[in-house]
DNA sequence: TCATTCCTTGGCCAATTTGCCAAACGGCCC
DNA sequence: GGGCCGTTTGGCAAATTGGCCAAGGAATGA
Protein backbone atom coordinates (compact mmCIF):
# COMPACT_ATOMS: atom_id res chain seq x y z
CA UNK A 1 0.00 0.00 0.00
CA UNK A 2 2.38 2.84 0.86
CA UNK A 3 4.45 0.60 -1.06
CA UNK A 4 5.53 3.45 -3.04
CA UNK A 5 4.59 6.62 -3.07
CA UNK A 6 0.74 8.45 -1.55
CA UNK A 7 -0.70 11.36 -2.63
CA UNK A 8 0.36 12.87 0.60
CA UNK A 9 3.98 12.49 -0.56
CA UNK A 10 3.12 14.07 -3.96
CA UNK A 11 1.75 16.47 -2.41
CA UNK A 12 4.70 17.34 0.05
CA UNK A 13 6.63 17.35 -3.54
CA UNK A 14 4.53 19.87 -5.22
CA UNK A 15 4.76 21.94 -2.49
CA UNK A 16 8.76 22.70 -2.75
CA UNK A 17 8.50 22.55 -6.47
CA UNK A 18 5.41 24.98 -6.61
CA UNK A 19 7.79 27.55 -4.23
CA UNK A 20 10.33 27.32 -7.05
CA UNK A 21 8.20 28.05 -10.25
CA UNK A 22 7.84 31.72 -9.75
CA UNK A 23 10.71 33.60 -12.10
CA UNK A 24 11.83 35.83 -9.39
CA UNK A 25 12.36 33.00 -7.04
CA UNK A 26 14.29 31.60 -9.49
CA UNK A 27 16.61 34.52 -9.86
CA UNK A 28 16.95 34.50 -6.14
CA UNK A 29 18.04 31.03 -5.69
CA UNK A 30 20.41 31.34 -8.91
CA UNK A 31 21.57 34.44 -6.81
CA UNK A 32 22.07 32.71 -3.30
CA UNK A 33 23.92 30.08 -4.59
CA UNK A 34 26.47 32.58 -5.26
CA UNK A 35 26.28 33.70 -1.90
CA UNK A 36 23.95 34.85 1.54
CA UNK A 37 22.71 37.89 0.51
CA UNK A 38 20.31 40.34 2.42
CA UNK A 39 16.52 40.76 1.50
CA UNK A 40 17.44 44.88 0.53
CA UNK A 41 20.18 43.40 -1.64
CA UNK A 42 17.71 40.91 -3.19
CA UNK A 43 14.77 43.54 -3.76
CA UNK A 44 17.84 45.97 -5.89
CA UNK A 45 18.91 42.22 -8.00
CA UNK A 46 14.65 41.39 -8.56
CA UNK A 47 13.47 45.31 -9.02
CA UNK A 48 10.20 44.80 -7.60
CA UNK A 49 9.12 46.04 -4.33
CA UNK A 50 10.33 45.04 -1.55
CA UNK A 51 7.34 43.45 0.34
CA UNK A 52 7.08 41.38 -2.57
CA UNK A 53 10.55 39.94 -1.97
CA UNK A 54 10.25 39.40 1.66
CA UNK A 55 7.12 37.46 0.34
CA UNK A 56 8.84 35.41 -1.88
CA UNK A 57 11.36 34.53 0.72
CA UNK A 58 9.12 33.32 3.22
CA UNK A 59 7.65 31.37 0.26
CA UNK A 60 11.26 29.58 -0.52
CA UNK A 61 11.93 29.57 3.72
CA UNK A 62 8.45 27.61 4.25
CA UNK A 63 9.22 25.15 1.57
CA UNK A 64 12.82 24.46 2.79
CA UNK A 65 14.57 25.59 0.45
CA UNK A 66 16.42 28.11 2.00
CA UNK A 67 17.35 29.87 5.58
CA UNK A 68 17.35 33.27 7.15
CA UNK A 69 19.40 34.65 9.53
CA UNK A 70 19.51 37.77 11.43
CA UNK A 71 22.51 39.48 11.76
CA UNK A 72 21.78 43.12 13.45
CA UNK A 73 19.31 44.93 11.94
CA UNK A 74 19.88 42.62 8.54
CA UNK A 75 18.33 39.55 7.38
CA UNK A 76 20.81 37.14 5.69
CA UNK A 77 18.94 34.23 3.48
CA UNK A 78 20.74 31.69 2.15
CA UNK A 79 20.36 28.55 0.20
CA UNK A 80 19.47 25.11 2.02
CA UNK A 81 19.98 22.61 0.04
CA UNK A 82 22.75 22.92 -3.06
CA UNK A 83 21.41 20.29 -5.21
CA UNK A 84 18.71 22.97 -6.44
CA UNK A 85 21.15 23.87 -8.72
CA UNK A 86 20.70 20.84 -10.86
CA UNK A 87 17.34 20.52 -10.93
CA UNK A 88 18.35 23.56 -13.44
CA UNK A 89 20.13 21.91 -15.63
CA UNK A 90 17.37 19.26 -16.30
CA UNK A 91 15.11 22.24 -17.02
CA UNK A 92 17.26 23.39 -19.43
CA UNK A 93 17.42 19.91 -21.22
CA UNK A 94 13.56 20.23 -21.04
CA UNK A 95 13.71 23.92 -22.79
CA UNK A 96 16.48 22.86 -25.40
CA UNK A 97 14.15 20.01 -26.20
CA UNK A 98 11.21 22.16 -26.80
CA UNK A 99 13.34 25.01 -28.86
CA UNK A 100 13.67 21.67 -31.31
CA UNK A 101 9.76 21.45 -31.67
CA UNK A 102 9.45 25.02 -31.41
CA UNK A 103 6.77 24.76 -28.24
CA UNK A 104 5.46 28.16 -26.98
CA UNK A 105 7.31 27.46 -23.78
CA UNK A 106 10.59 28.63 -24.36
CA UNK A 107 9.27 31.91 -24.81
CA UNK B 1 20.02 42.08 -14.13
CA UNK B 2 22.90 40.82 -12.74
CA UNK B 3 24.40 38.01 -14.43
CA UNK B 4 24.46 36.46 -18.16
CA UNK B 5 20.84 35.40 -17.06
CA UNK B 6 17.86 37.54 -18.38
CA UNK B 7 14.05 37.40 -17.19
CA UNK B 8 13.31 35.91 -20.39
CA UNK B 9 15.37 32.65 -19.21
CA UNK B 10 13.79 32.68 -16.09
CA UNK B 11 10.50 32.99 -16.61
CA UNK B 12 11.04 29.83 -19.07
CA UNK B 13 12.25 27.62 -16.76
CA UNK B 14 9.53 29.11 -13.95
CA UNK B 15 7.13 27.88 -17.10
CA UNK B 16 8.30 24.27 -17.56
CA UNK B 17 9.14 24.23 -13.12
CA UNK B 18 5.23 25.74 -12.74
CA UNK B 19 3.90 22.60 -15.07
CA UNK B 20 5.44 20.13 -13.18
CA UNK B 21 4.14 21.91 -9.43
CA UNK B 22 0.87 20.08 -8.99
CA UNK B 23 0.50 16.66 -7.07
CA UNK B 24 -1.36 14.74 -10.07
CA UNK B 25 1.36 15.86 -12.33
CA UNK B 26 3.77 14.45 -10.08
CA UNK B 27 1.96 11.14 -10.14
CA UNK B 28 1.28 11.25 -13.84
CA UNK B 29 5.36 11.93 -14.45
CA UNK B 30 6.02 8.77 -11.80
CA UNK B 31 3.86 6.95 -13.73
CA UNK B 32 4.70 7.75 -17.47
CA UNK B 33 8.38 7.07 -16.56
CA UNK B 34 7.31 3.75 -16.30
CA UNK B 35 5.94 3.28 -19.46
CA UNK B 36 3.90 5.22 -22.11
CA UNK B 37 -0.05 4.99 -21.17
CA UNK B 38 -3.31 6.13 -22.42
CA UNK B 39 -5.56 8.96 -20.77
CA UNK B 40 -7.78 6.68 -19.45
CA UNK B 41 -5.36 4.62 -17.54
CA UNK B 42 -3.77 7.83 -16.46
CA UNK B 43 -7.44 8.88 -15.34
CA UNK B 44 -7.82 5.43 -13.11
CA UNK B 45 -4.62 6.06 -11.68
CA UNK B 46 -5.12 9.70 -10.42
CA UNK B 47 -8.54 8.99 -9.99
CA UNK B 48 -10.25 12.34 -10.94
CA UNK B 49 -12.43 13.35 -13.98
CA UNK B 50 -11.21 12.61 -17.51
CA UNK B 51 -11.34 15.75 -18.67
CA UNK B 52 -9.10 17.25 -15.75
CA UNK B 53 -6.03 14.81 -16.66
CA UNK B 54 -6.27 15.47 -20.14
CA UNK B 55 -6.09 19.49 -18.97
CA UNK B 56 -2.88 18.57 -16.50
CA UNK B 57 -1.88 16.62 -19.66
CA UNK B 58 -1.92 19.62 -21.64
CA UNK B 59 -0.11 21.82 -19.48
CA UNK B 60 2.53 18.88 -19.60
CA UNK B 61 2.56 18.78 -22.32
CA UNK B 62 2.56 22.35 -23.63
CA UNK B 63 5.49 22.62 -21.50
CA UNK B 64 7.42 20.27 -23.01
CA UNK B 65 7.78 17.60 -20.70
CA UNK B 66 5.84 14.91 -22.46
CA UNK B 67 4.84 14.36 -25.55
CA UNK B 68 1.95 12.45 -27.04
CA UNK B 69 0.87 10.57 -30.06
CA UNK B 70 -2.73 9.43 -31.19
CA UNK B 71 -2.95 5.20 -31.88
CA UNK B 72 -6.07 4.64 -33.30
CA UNK B 73 -9.04 5.79 -30.88
CA UNK B 74 -6.32 6.09 -28.27
CA UNK B 75 -3.76 9.17 -27.52
CA UNK B 76 -0.48 7.41 -25.71
CA UNK B 77 1.45 10.25 -23.65
CA UNK B 78 5.25 9.42 -22.82
CA UNK B 79 8.17 11.42 -20.69
CA UNK B 80 10.45 13.46 -23.21
CA UNK B 81 13.07 14.22 -21.39
CA UNK B 82 14.50 11.36 -18.77
CA UNK B 83 16.67 13.53 -16.30
CA UNK B 84 12.86 14.82 -14.72
CA UNK B 85 13.58 11.93 -12.45
CA UNK B 86 17.02 13.26 -11.27
CA UNK B 87 14.64 16.41 -10.28
CA UNK B 88 12.81 14.54 -7.66
CA UNK B 89 16.22 13.14 -5.78
CA UNK B 90 16.90 16.73 -5.25
CA UNK B 91 13.07 17.89 -4.10
CA UNK B 92 13.57 14.52 -1.61
CA UNK B 93 16.63 16.20 0.21
CA UNK B 94 14.67 19.21 0.92
CA UNK B 95 11.77 17.47 2.28
CA UNK B 96 14.25 15.65 4.28
CA UNK B 97 15.87 18.27 5.19
CA UNK B 98 12.67 20.37 6.16
CA UNK B 99 11.67 17.09 7.91
CA UNK B 100 14.69 17.47 10.34
CA UNK B 101 13.79 20.96 10.98
CA UNK B 102 10.15 19.83 10.90
CA UNK B 103 8.83 22.25 8.96
CA UNK B 104 4.91 22.50 7.46
CA UNK B 105 5.78 21.51 4.14
CA UNK B 106 6.38 17.85 4.97
CA UNK B 107 2.42 17.65 5.59
C1' DT C 1 13.32 58.76 23.98
C1' DC C 2 13.26 59.58 19.09
C1' DA C 3 14.57 58.84 14.43
C1' DT C 4 16.37 55.80 11.06
C1' DT C 5 17.02 51.63 8.71
C1' DC C 6 15.73 46.98 7.50
C1' DC C 7 12.30 43.78 7.15
C1' DT C 8 7.53 41.64 7.63
C1' DT C 9 2.51 41.73 7.59
C1' DG C 10 -2.24 43.13 6.31
C1' DG C 11 -5.35 44.79 2.94
C1' DC C 12 -6.91 45.03 -1.42
C1' DC C 13 -7.51 43.96 -6.44
C1' DA C 14 -6.56 41.69 -10.81
C1' DA C 15 -5.19 37.53 -12.85
C1' DT C 16 -4.56 32.62 -12.79
C1' DT C 17 -5.55 27.86 -11.45
C1' DT C 18 -8.30 23.74 -10.51
C1' DG C 19 -12.12 20.97 -10.62
C1' DC C 20 -16.46 19.35 -12.38
C1' DC C 21 -20.15 18.92 -15.87
C1' DA C 22 -21.68 19.12 -20.44
C1' DA C 23 -20.86 19.38 -25.12
C1' DA C 24 -17.98 18.63 -29.16
C1' DC C 25 -14.56 16.13 -31.79
C1' DG C 26 -12.53 12.05 -34.17
C1' DG C 27 -11.76 7.16 -35.18
C1' DC C 28 -13.70 2.84 -35.73
C1' DC C 29 -17.18 -0.67 -36.63
C1' DC C 30 -21.81 -2.09 -37.75
C1' DG D 1 -25.01 7.03 -42.00
C1' DG D 2 -25.45 5.98 -36.93
C1' DG D 3 -23.61 4.67 -32.62
C1' DC D 4 -19.86 3.97 -29.52
C1' DC D 5 -15.61 4.91 -27.34
C1' DG D 6 -11.63 7.77 -26.05
C1' DT D 7 -10.26 12.31 -25.72
C1' DT D 8 -10.46 17.42 -25.80
C1' DT D 9 -12.67 21.87 -25.06
C1' DG D 10 -15.87 25.39 -23.09
C1' DG D 11 -17.92 27.29 -19.26
C1' DC D 12 -18.40 28.26 -14.70
C1' DA D 13 -17.45 28.80 -9.48
C1' DA D 14 -14.16 28.54 -5.76
C1' DA D 15 -9.65 29.09 -4.30
C1' DT D 16 -4.94 30.78 -4.78
C1' DT D 17 -1.39 33.91 -6.30
C1' DG D 18 1.34 38.22 -7.16
C1' DG D 19 1.84 42.91 -6.90
C1' DC D 20 1.65 47.40 -4.67
C1' DC D 21 0.79 50.50 -0.78
C1' DA D 22 0.53 51.36 3.99
C1' DA D 23 1.21 50.15 8.54
C1' DG D 24 3.70 47.45 12.10
C1' DG D 25 7.77 45.54 14.47
C1' DA D 26 12.89 45.38 15.86
C1' DA D 27 17.61 46.70 16.20
C1' DT D 28 20.73 50.60 16.29
C1' DG D 29 22.59 55.14 17.10
C1' DA D 30 21.98 59.94 18.48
Amino acid sequence: MTGNKTRTQYEARARVIKAMAHPSRLLIIDELNRRERCVHELTEIVGTDISTVSKHLSVLKNAGIVTDEKRGVMVYYRLRVPCILNFFGCVESVLKQAAKDSLSVVG
